[in-house]
DNA sequence: TCATTAAATTGTT
DNA sequence: AACAATTTAATGA
C-alpha cells in the first residue's frame, strides 16, 4: 500500500469518485514534506498544484502595504486549497507557511483539470468548498470591528473547525497554543490568555496539545 | 508495567 | 524573553 494511494483515496473529494477516476488522480499526485516553519511558496511565486494537507498545518497569509501580517486562513489536516490560483492560471496572491512539519499532496494542473472536466463528484466538492470559503470571508468582513487579539484567535480557531471543509474533524483538534498564535498573529502568551478567557466564556475547552470546541457558532461571530 | 529522563507544551511574569 | 510547572514520549529495568 503506497501511501500515495491512501492519500488520494482518503481525500474528502474522492468519496464518491469512481475507481478509474481515483486511479487517474493518483497518478497526478505527488507528496512532499515541509519542515516546521518552511515556506511552501511566497506571494508571487507560481505553484501549479492544487494542494491538500495530508498531515500538518498551513498558514495562508499576506503582508499588507502597511507591513502588517494578515492571515487569510489556516488549513489543517484534510484541507485543500489553491483551486483559485489554478483555475485562473496566475501566481499565488499570498504566502504559504508550514506551521509544523507538514505533508502535502500536490495534484498537478493537468490532473486537476481532468477531474474538473470529468468528475461530477469532484465538481460538487469544488463548489461546496468555494461556497464555504466565501461564507467564511463574508463572516470575516461582517464582524470586522477592530480585531482584538482574542477575536483573531477565536476566528482562526473557528476556521479550523469548519465541518464542511473538514468533515473528518470532530469537535476537537490537535494544535498547540504556539501554532495558534502564529495563525492569529499574536504572541504565544497572548494566545494563552485568549484561550483561557474563551474557556471561561464556555466556548472552548483547552487541553494539552488539543482544543475542544463547545460553541462553534459563537466562535465564528466573536 | 513501572520508573527515569528528555523534550515539548503550557502558565506566568 | 525568560523561567517554572506540567504533560508526553522514549527508554530500559
Amino acid at each position: 500500500m503506497a501511501p500515495r494511494d491512501d492519500l488520494v483515496r482518503r481525500a474528502v473529494w474522492a468519496g464518491d469518485l469512481g475507481e478509474a477516476e481515483i486511479e487517474r488522480a493518483r497518478k497526478g499526485t505527488v507528496e512532499k514534506v515541509f519542515p516546521k516553519g518552511a515556506y511552501i511558496c511566497h506571494r508571487g511565486d507560481r505553484l501549479d498544484y492544487w494542494t491538500g494537507v495530508a498531515q500538518g498545518l498551513v498558514k495562508i497569509s499576506t503582508i499588507s502595504q502597511g507591513g502588517k501580517a494578515m492571515t487569510f486562513a489556516g488549513i489543517g489536516t484534510g484541507g485543500w486549497f489553491g483551486e483559485g490560483s489554478i483555475l485562473k492560471d496566475e501566481p499565488r496572491q499570498y504566502d504559504l507557511v508550514a506551521l509544523r512539519e507538514t505533508r502535502l499532496a500536490l495534484v498537478n494542473r493537468a490532473t486537476f483539470f481532468w477531474l474538473y472536466e470529468n468528475s461530477a463528484a469532484f465538481n460538487r466538492f469544488l463548489v461546496r468548498q468555494l461556497n464555504e470559503r466565501m461564507g467564511q470571508f463574508i463572516a470575516t468582513i461582517e464582524h470586522d470591528r477592530i480585531l482584538d487579539a482574542k477575536a483573531r484567535v477565536a476566528r482562526n480557531l473557528s476556521w479550523l473547525f469548519n465541518p464542511v471543509l473538514y468533515p473528518g474533524a470532530g469537535s476537537q483538534i490537535e494544535i498547540t497554543q504556539e501554532e495558534l498564535g502564529l495563525l492569529a498573529g499574536v504572541s504565544r502568551a497572548v494566545a494563552n490568555r485568549s484561550l483561557a478567557e474563551l474557556e471561561d466564556e464556555g466556548l472552548i475547552r483547552a487541553e494539552h496539545r488539543e482544543i475542544r470546541v463547545l460553541d462553534l457558532a459563537a466562535l465564528k461571530t466573536y
